[in-house]
DNA sequence: CTGAAAGCGCTTACAG
DNA sequence: CTGAAAGCGCTTACAG
């Protein structure tokens, strides 16, 4: 295990606020004004600590500068599960505002593991980080508990919610969303639309499930809903996609919470020799990078990803700051038509 | 934009260390050392710090620790864009060596920008940060100048390297990985097969460029070496498949320097009406989740992800505790056939 | 505009 | 085993 080299620790001892003062001829109070206010230092004495910043090679210990401004400057973004490429973008609209603010982002992955969700809000007791970006529902609801209708609790939702803790939301209206892709499916004719879902008891996909169902009995076809629940994940579109489409009542569409499931019903379709969009038509749900690259290109939803994460570190930073925050900001998202849908044959 | 709510700051303050030592009636640095010592303090002393910190709802400031001790239990996993799947598995074993030891991981994003590389090395000097594992060589060499040779300097390479800066590495073999590909594909008959490297003069694509020629060389089809160079994304595999294929004297095997590329080239070949495999063989690279249900399923090099993130921590630890590290460690990688290979057809 | 001083919340030799 | 005290590197009223 161990080879080569040797290591050891430091050399020489980083230079700090006091050899800038030192160095310039000034107090340290000094020197932290000159760069924490410059323009209440005189414009020579600004000009010398400079120089001697310059000189010395110092960088501020922004430890101890968070210490004692009693902040982390660094935001948490919990999310269930980082290979979803769902995510990617919305980090980047988070770390876009925070960046401009000073803030940095820790990106907390859950793993599906209650633990771990644990782990990350215990840095808000340790000072180790200032709030929370929450992009999941999938944790302890007694971590948050205490946010309950606390208006200054440092959290902010995104995407996901609870629906039965009132927290600062940032997402689209995945009930109208899901409407509209239903809706276009009836008009390609179709009667027997089933939907596979996300993870039962999700809020988001509850939603959907009422615009699903909603839409069907608008039409008068709620007697064909057919519901199947998955992960979002590729694995589980695949399976259920097979025990919908391996049946001679099969649906001739399916209305998917996530385009990875998607594209796992579009596998198990070739495997039943089953034409796509020719004998049954797929929609899916977030718009990934990969919806434009599988075969056929999917049907899909867009969420405004980066702005969704804009938003939400925008509120969190208002909240941050004790301002007000709206409860509830929804942003509009909308169909994406490709290859994957198309009129039902006779 | 405001709406709702008004939000103020912590209605009581934190309680602190001091706040146990009173309540358990003795001094702060006991508290401390029946916190980070338990050995050291009495049975009946520790008991009572327990209760103390139970009774006030205590929660150490890991800032104020940190502080103390000069250093932040942070790493910074730096990699050149979040949005790729490959990392995320990566990145799931760093957590795992990570949180067993007490450190937190920094997810540095550089998306591609030097500037965002920069800050997060800059989280390293103003004592943020304790070390880095870099995933990327796409970033400023000035950066780790100071690291060459240098043996303590806290940072470790994971998959990418630099061709001139001697860095602790844990790596696959990636000529050996090139070889055995293109040694499979001259196995199924093809005879002109080209390469999708990704951006010109990574140090990766560099070593499986040199095992693809060495490898046509060995079976004397080097005449027939034919290079394209992507980006590694989606995009620019189906950009360059399409000028690969769209040829009479096209290529009848493609190897990718990565999974999407090789999807892309995928798409390239459908909307030719180039059959996948009968008339075209395509291998990725990676083996990321997606190359399992994209159609065809994908021929590709697996990389033992989760290990190389586990080593790469492992080894980053032993270096701040200022112990010795290997220079160089090599996993296997290994190649999955699935359906997008086959023999050349006449 | 500037400095002396206190303090953020911890930890850790040092002395007992 | 325990405590008093110094100190980590900053910032910020306070006084001038």
């Amino acid at each position: 295990m161990f080879n080569t080299q040797v290591t050891g620790k430091h050399p020489h001892s980083v230079p700090t606020i006091k050899d800038v003062a030192k160095a310039a001829g000034c107090s340290t109070a000094t020197v932290s004004r000159a760069l924490a206010t410059p323009e209440k230092v005189s414009d020579t004495t600004r000009e010398r600590v400079n120089q001697a910043i310059a000189q010395v090679g110092y960088a501020p210990n922004i430890a101890a500068r968070n210490l004692r401004r009693a902040e982390s400057k660094t935001i948490v973004a919990l999310l269930p599960d980082i290979s979803n490429p769902f995510f990617s973008e919305i980090i980047s609209g988070m770390e876009d505002v925070a960046h401009q603010a000073g803030y940095q982002i820790l990106i907390g992955d859950c793993e599906h593991d209650p633990a771990r969700a644990e782990a990350y809000f215990r840095l808000l007791s340790t000072n180790q980080a200032d709030g929370i970006v929450l992009l999941t529902s999938e944790i302890p609801k007694a971590l948050i508990k205490q946010a309950d209708g606390q208006a200054d609790f440092p959290l902010v939702m995104a995407c996901e919610f609870f629906s039965d803790i009132d927290l600062p939301l940032i997402a689209i209206d995945n009930h109208q969303a899901s409407c509209q892709a239903i809706d276009y499916l009836v008009s390609l004719g179709h009667q027997r639309i089933a939907t596979l879902t996300g993870p039962a008891g999700n809020p988001i996909c509850l939603e959907r499930l009422r615009g699903y169902r909603d839409t069907l009995s608008a039409h008068g076809l709620i007697d064909q809903a057919c519901v199947a629940e998955g992960d979002f994940g590729f694995r589980s579109g695949f399976q259920q996609g097979l025990a919908l489409l391996d049946n001679a009542q099969r649906p001739t569409a399916i209305f998917c919470h996530s385009d990875e499931m998607a594209i796992g019903v579009l596998k198990a379709a070739r495997q039943l020799n089953i034409a796509v969009p020719g004998q049954l038509s797929v929609v899916g749900f977030d718009n990934i990078g990969l919806s434009e690259y599988c075969d056929p290109e999917l049907t899909t939803i867009s969420q405004p990803r980066n702005e969704i994460g804009q938003q939400a570190m925008q509120s969190l930073l208002h909240l941050l700051r004790g301002e007000r925050v709206i409860r509830r900001q929804t942003l509009s998202s909308h169909l994406i038509v490709r290859k994957s849908t198309g009129r039902v044959n006779a």
